[in-house]
DNA sequence: CGCGATTTGTGCACGTCTTCACAAGCGCCT
DNA sequence: AGGCGCTTGTGAAGACGTGCACAAATCGCG
């Protein structure tokens, strides 16, 4: 949510989606965002059980049941009746709409502190995706080697993308040069940013960017400390209740 | 959004709000979400000007100027028409409302490669929080000095926070360990979870949990390039388009 | 074959969020 | 003092997301 969505202006093509190749049932925004966490939870199942129930699975996933239902309705009903879901099939129909199953290149810019925890994080390569390349601006970084890559000069970011398609750029650079580094992947042919500085990114139209702010969501919950606390002392303090056991 | 919210369970208290201390008034979470966002924006301005106007902070939060207006009136309009929002004030107001005077502690556990990214990160301090403890499991990371602060072991977050009340505790080890890791937590009188493990965690009612998922927000990205790519060739290419100008 | 248990898929109603459009208020200039 | 331009604050409408509750479908068993 209150993410640049995708860049292109609604509500522009005249003849509105006529002939259009809407080639995929557009869904709602809410349910992409709970994909992925379907597919986790589905990836976790060690029962050897072949089905899953949408309320198993929802448990599993810290979703309503019904809401799971509809999301998973949207891409077009693998479930029996009376039985479940096929997680085999299931799971390869989740990792098809979000396009995993392509293995996208990722390339990261920034190999401070964070960048450094970002390549070396194996979530990428388990969850369908290669990082292709490293950038930094800092001549001292260039050279490095983390965790089998060498670290570039931003500027032969164009260069490798030339060699490669570069579909996805994430940034961990400093506030300052987001901007201009967001600039360099557009114009790598880059269409997808994850932005890790705290800035609000311009891109055009058609380049989508997902902001993650770890200082936004701490001062989230500082906000409910601190109605918590100004809720003082409210009587019905029933301890501790339901706590779903969740697979690791 | 798609969080767990905060964990009381809403429509319990039988005489509705009646006589409730609702102390604040209730904010939408929708707005609460942004208000850091503004907060950051009104941070980076630096011409001289002791207004703004909710066109210009909206433009560098990123958000429509509308949408700005109606978050700001739900605290209770601190601007002046014909003229603007008082820069000074405005800030002050909006720390107020999320607690940021306050300072509050913050403790991080897991010192892998992100735990030590997040430690070394200065976001804390600069917008109003304070690290008073590092912890993790392993006994090897134990006593290592981290920007300040001395690692302790899990074992000891009791006594820890029996000497200092801590409200937030960030959990960055292996989604294996998160379940322990936020169940310690909550008895150690942590009331707020920021989690980076990919997992559900289950917590009491009160305790609220946000949850940051950088493989979640990929797969984000990857579907909507998986949609970009399947809408081929679609005529009206205009280029690029507006590139608001934001400060770093 | 028929029945009951189970589980999906979905119509509907409700609450939340967004956006437009405009009246009300403020300051400045004449 | 009066008028004008600018900006806030908000009513109303619509889009979106959620959750209940139930009909429809499937399986297993006698």
């Amino acid at each position: 949510m209150s993410q640049q969505r995708h860049g292109s202006t609604p509500g522009q093509s005249p003849g509105g989606r006529s002939g259009a190749v809407a080639a995929f049932p557009d869904l709602p925004e809410a349910t992409i965002a709970r994909l992925p966490e379907y597919l986790r939870a589905l990836h976790n199942l060690d029962d050897g059980s072949d089905t899953i129930s949408s309320e198993a699975l929802a448990t599993a996933a810290g979703v309503n049941s019904a809401k799971l239902r509809k999301d998973l309705s949207h891409l077009g009903s693998y479930g029996t009746r009376g039985v479940g879901y096929d997680v085999a099939l299931l799971t390869e129909q989740i990792e098809y709409v979000l396009g995993l199953d392509q293995r996208r290149a990722v390339c990261l810019v920034g190999v401070g502190n964070l960048g450094h925890a970002l390549a070396g994080y194996d979530g990428f390569a388990s969850r369908g995706f290669r990082i292709v390349a490293l950038f930094d601006a800092d001549p001292a970084r260039v050279g490095e080697r983390i965790d089998g890559l060498t670290v570039r000069h931003i500027d032969e970011l164009l260069q490798v993308a030339a060699e490669e398609p570069i579909a996805i750029g994430v940034i961990a650079t400093p506030a300052g040069a987001a901007q201009s580094v967001a600039d360099a992947l557009v114009a790598a042919g880059v269409t997808s940013i994850l932005n890790f500085a705290p800035c609000v990114l311009a891109v055009p139209p058609g380049v989508d960017v997902r902001k993650v702010d770890l200082a936004i969501e701490l001062q989230i919950l500082s906000f409910h400390e601190h109605r918590k606390a100004s809720l003082t002392a409210l009587p019905g303090g029933r301890a501790a209740a339901g706590k779903e056991a969740v697979g690791s």
